[in-house]
RNA sequence: CGGGGCGUGGCUCAGCCUGGUUAGAGCGCCUGCUUCGGGAGCAGGAGGCCGGUGGUUCGAAUCCACUCGCCCCGACCA
């Protein structure tokens, strides 16, 4: 049976990006679509997105935000308003040209990131301090033209949600942008179980027209960093390319101050590849489209009282959780068992004449493959439990990884040897000077991912790994995706 | 966008170098019977203009050119 497995899906451990893309598609999550860079995401990979989509969505609802919808083409001279923003989108921007057999006058963009119609917008709504802040949130798909694709973690077009906020003083606007940087830290580690690091980018990683940018980062299991979410302080820059300005409580004109912020399917991708495993994927239950699968076994003869046992404790089950009842008579138990555990559903029931005999039945957990015998009167109890255990420990895995992969060193060498041969994040002070940076990225390809919000008194008396100038910064580096 | 690899039933691949009548295998799929506590067995069956276009040739999956797509490695990004 170990054999078949690996001649199947790629052992993920010998080749990830294999492993990674082969388990996509056995899975169902996703399929390539006739186009370049195009993915259809299945309904096992959707319901994934939704359950994404619901418990963030009530965070945002819980701090104020309500969702809105903007258009999807972008007239290109608005997106020409802030200078640095097209330059920086100017590459992979998709146009529209004509409609019908009409050539436009404009050309239109398909939206890349939507600052520059939210802004257009925004500037005839905003005209008092009165009218602040304003805390819009849309979920809708965008197009960036990519080089290089891969399903969820770099398509053409991807699903996300884009926040945007108007503010009336900067201190209210990165109040909000640590606000969803912490709520986009906590969201990933509860719900997705996967352990980040937040801190501010780098000038030069910086969003396009944005005064600072803030980021999650995750660490995947070939030891390169994955950003996982993004949180921008966008200044004036835009408020003043679109004329957002509003008259504030001393009676004076002034300009907004703005935020906006992303996570995308993105983290979709980032949950495949953390948790799965060489038979396949390992969800998270929070997230799991399925949170357990109910398995009966039976011999011809208790046929009729397994699957009645079977499907009364489905209909107790669906009440409550995500619940799937296999009981098609075409496959075996054993050949379920696997096609769930590739499926990543974190708990498998089976139920069988033993189990109906002692009034129990059998629960198997994904991660550890680990049976407990569970008394019937007790299962959404005990399931209920089980879960929020896998939940915890998917997260414990996910955080020791990262903790084990992450050193600090002060030596330059030491820290060219780590990213060469370990991976995995490498902490060391840095002046602040854009020259060593770019000294590490062509050295070893790393780049510097964060800069961690509570340096303190961390890089007093530290020296720059590069230079040996004093240190301003605490830099975390690592290869990225 | 540069370098490398690969496109043959749903999947994994053989055949191609050295063109030649009906293009193969395993798995999967369909039907039936027997099975069922870790990917069951037997019997029968369906399914492929060999990624596309053009060329060479009496004849192309096979040779040539172009093109499209996918994967991997590098320069840019949720």
């Amino acid at each position: 049976m170990e054999e078949k497995l690996v001649q199947e899906i790629p052992r993920k451990s010998q080749d990830l990006s294999q492993w990674y893309v082969e388990v996509i598609r056995r899975a169902e999550l996703a399929d390539y679509a006739p186009m370049k860079g195009m993915m259809v995401i299945r309904p096992s990979g959707y319901a994934i997105w939704e359950n994404i989509q619901r418990l963030l969505d009530r965070r945002f609802k819980e701090t104020g935000h309500t969702n809105a919808y903007f258009p999807l083409f972008i007239p290109e001279s608005f997106l020409k308003k802030e200078a640095e923003h097209v330059e920086g989108f100017a590459p992979e921007v998709a146009w529209v040209t004509h409609g019908g057999q009409e050539e436009l006058q404009e050309r239109l963009a398909v939206r890349p990131t939507s600052e520059a119609i939210i802004c257009a917008m925004y500037s005839k709504w905003v005209r008092s301090w009165r009218d602040l802040p304003i805390l819009i949130n849309q979920w809708a798909n965008v197009v960036r033209w990519e080089k290089v694709t891969r399903p969820f973690l770099r398509t053409t077009e991807f699903l996300w949600q884009e926040g945007h906020t108007v503010h009336a003083t900067y201190e209210d606007a990165q109040e909000e942008v640590l606000r969803i940087l912490n709520i986009y830290k906590e969201f990933i580690e509860n719900e997705l179980a996967i352990k980040v690091y937040a801190g501010k980018k780098s000038d030069r990683e910086k969003f396009a027209g944005a005064l600072a940018t803030y980021t999650v980062e995750a660490l995947m299991p070939d030891g390169k960093a994955l950003q996982a979410g993004t949180s921008h302080n966008l200044g004036q820059n835009f408020s003043k390319a679109f004329d957002i300005k509003f008259e504030d409580r001393d009676q004076k004109l002034k300009y907004a101050w703005q935020t906006s912020w992303g996570v995308s399917t993105r983290l979709v991708g980032a949950t495949i590849m953390v948790h799965g495993d060489d038979d396949g994927l390992i969800l998270p239950p929070h997230v799991a489209p399925y949170q357990a699968v109910i398995v009966p076994i039976f011999k011809v003869k208790d046929k009729e009282t397994v699957l009645s046992v079977a499907e009364n404790i489905y209909e107790r089950l669906r009440k409550k959780f995500r619940t799937v009842y296999d009981y098609r008579e075409e496959y075996t138990p054993g050949w379920k068992f696997a096609e769930w555990e590739m499926r990543g559903v974190p708990i498998r029931i089976e139920i069988g004449p033993r189990d109906i005999k002692e009034n129990s039945l059998i629960f198997v957990r994904r991660d550890t493959r680990e049976k407990v015998k569970i008394n019937m009167d007790e299962v959404e109890e005990k399931l209920e439990e089980l879960l929020e255990e896998v939940q915890k420990n998917l997260f414990q895995r996910s955080e020791k990884f990262t903790f084990e992969n992450t050193r600090e060193t002060l030596d330059y060498s030491e820290l060219k040897e780590i990213i060469e041969e370990k991976r995995g994040f490498v902490i060391s002070p840095w002046c602040g000077d854009q020259k060593c940076e770019l000294k590490v990225k062509e050295e070893t390809k790393a780049t510097i991912r964060l800069i961690p919000l509570d340096e303190g008194d961390k890089i007093v008396g530290k020296k720059c790994v590069v230079c040996g100038k004093p240190a301003k910064h605490i830099a975390y580096f690592a290869r990225a995706y």
